[in-house]
DNA sequence: CGAATTCACGGAAACGTTTCCGTAAATATT
DNA sequence: AATATTTACGGAAACGTTTCCGTGAATTCG
């Protein structure tokens, strides 16, 4: 358990601990003989430089932070798949950190990241969106943060990496009204994500536009999903709508739920289509119509983007950029005319 | 853009470097009222340590690697979901890493991990378990580790939590005997991986005490998934078995969709049954019945193990233990009794 | 051939913490 | 009252790396 660091290969080889550095860096101002010397006995003694001491050094950790709500859908782990895929070639590290929608845990999870931690953080912000002082403090500590999906959009001066959900929902409403659907329910999660705001509003701008219903109906989920069982129940026996939209995948599993129990048929009686990147949507019974999210392209291009911050050089200007995934419509039977 | 550490602190405060250190770290050598002012600042400017620093000196980086194959079945999600509960709570750091089932990948993150980077390793081994001599290296060096679900059976001194996989395996199989299966077929994936050993050797002793099966009927799964799909085609076909025991969820996701080409009825004609952690298994046409491993506890559970030897004293003696969790039996209709 | 440049390397500072050691003043002990 | 101990803090070393600066020797140039 001896210890291996830079000053033994150098004793071990009678240089300098400059040299062996260099050496190991490849520099210019070592000979090749030397190079090889040092490279052959870093490689016996399978020597790798301690990140904490090059990351004090280089104020460089080669680490960037994912912080997500949490993972219990695969969208989040396909997006992660997708950010590894990224940082894997760049010899780079993900730190992880699950918020579970709690709007202080991740406060303090920015605070301890503000701190040299990282080079770079990837965002999807907790549930409540109020509050977005604590962002400044990474841009105050000139580290670069990328939001995705869930992003702030009242936040300027900052990088989101976004799907198209509005046109995709004016599209999935659309096709519920295409077939047939006469009174369509919205099912939406809280109402402070800006993704869900987005989402119900090409709802309601579909509807208006396409559809005679006479009025909305929005069903917010609650917080325990036994609650959301009965809420839905109520609501789809006494409102009696034909044709559900799902803004997550969540909703639409507990609708087929309701639906069994309440022995309404799904597509005959009612309609459903959803958000969704359930990997097992199309062996669903009914097979789920869903809008499906570029979940892994989302997390390659917000990596991809996260870099260009950390790598560029005038860090003094911010920079502001918007780009939007387009999201596929893949149709199941659980929207099939009848 | 200032650089806000304890010399900064120190000389706003008119104090030594050391007592603004230890103050924070609210020795019992700093008087209340010095407490209280580096406290007030402190907070006023959001200093938080900076890491490299800390773990450079002492040897401690608060963080933890999680190294698994990849994330895309909710296995690994959920596994991952159980450790951070843990971590969070002790103040540690995830990083997260992907094999892809490589081998050499698997190998080379190890080597960069053995350097200092984290205080303990969880690893759920890639696929191919020919070497491990790289784990050696983690032992040289101090780093605990601790493996989970696919452990590495030849290796000894080691801690590694997995689930009952053979009684598991046995009880699968009966339940497809019980229902009335007299050729049951199981769909392994590669043959090297202990955990997909071990299933199979209880397959094949249920098989063996408990059915009139004449031979066991064993098909390897190849690496492409539509690959996959032909050869059970042309499995289901030929050798026309009325029960599958599916290894891994996937392999019955794929038979699902053979049994809907082919036209096979679930469960009429053949009775599925798989190790899953689908959260949709029983919203799938027919409802999957399934073994359930326990990953979120796997996760808590792992995790709790690495801190028990992250802050053991006696780091000399290797530590050997075996902690394994029951699967549970979820019962769907795929394998109802005709 | 003397001067300027390049080459190849050594010494030392710096990154921000923690902790060992030292020490005046204050308090306790005999 | 003289000594011993505690209190509360300062100075400096150490963690392992990178890089600035310096310097002899070798090479190039006029």
């Amino acid at each position: 358990m001896n210890k291996i660091n830079i000053k033994y290969l150098a004793k071990e080889l009678n240089l300098a601990i400059s040299t062996v550095s260099r050496a190991l860096r490849d520099s210019h101002e070592i000979s090749a003989a030397t190079k090889a010397k040092v490279f052959a006995l870093a490689k016996e003694l399978n020597y790798e430089p301690n990140p904490n001491a090059s990351g004090l050094r280089g104020q460089k950790t080669k680490m960037i932070a994912v912080v997500i709500p949490d993972m219990v859908n695969d969208f989040f782990s396909l997006v992660i798949s997708g950010i590894e895929k990224i940082t894997q070639s760049k010899g780079y590290h993900i730190l992880l950190y699950f918020t579970h929608g709690d709007h202080e845990l991740e406060v303090s999870f920015i605070k301890t990241l503000a701190n040299g931690r990282v080079d770079g953080v990837l965002l999807s912000m907790s549930s409540e969106n109020n509050n977005r002082h604590h962002l400044g403090e990474l841009e105050k500590k000139g580290i670069p943060l990328v939001m995705f999906d869930r992003v702030c959009d009242t936040l300027q001066h900052v990088v989101k990496v976004t799907t198209d959900n509005y046109e995709s929902a004016v599209i999935a409403t659309r096709h519920l009204i295409d077939a047939g659907c006469k009174k369509i329910a919205y099912l939406q999660v809280h109402k402070n994500i800006s993704v869900g705001k987005i989402r119900m509003k090409g709802y309601l701008d579909a509807l208006q536009q396409h559809s005679s219903q006479a009025s909305p109906l929005v069903l917010e989920s609650a917080n325990d999903n036994e609650e959301t069982f009965q809420f839905l129940q109520q609501m789809l026996i006494k409102e009696k709508p034909d044709g559900i939209f799902a803004s997550i995948e969540k909703l639409a599993v507990i609708c087929y739920r309701v639906c069994e129990k309440i022995r309404l048929k799904i597509p005959e009686d009612i309609k459903v289509i959803s958000f969704s990147n359930l990997q097992t949507a199309s062996l669903l019974n009914p097979s789920l119509t869903t809008i499906t999210q570029p979940a892994f392209d989302i997390g390659e291009t917000a990596a991809n983007e996260l870099f260009q911050l950390i790598n560029r050089k005038d860090k003094s200007v911010a920079v502001e950029r918007n780009v939007v995934l387009k999201s596929r419509l893949i149709k199941g039977r659980s929207t099939a005319r009848n």
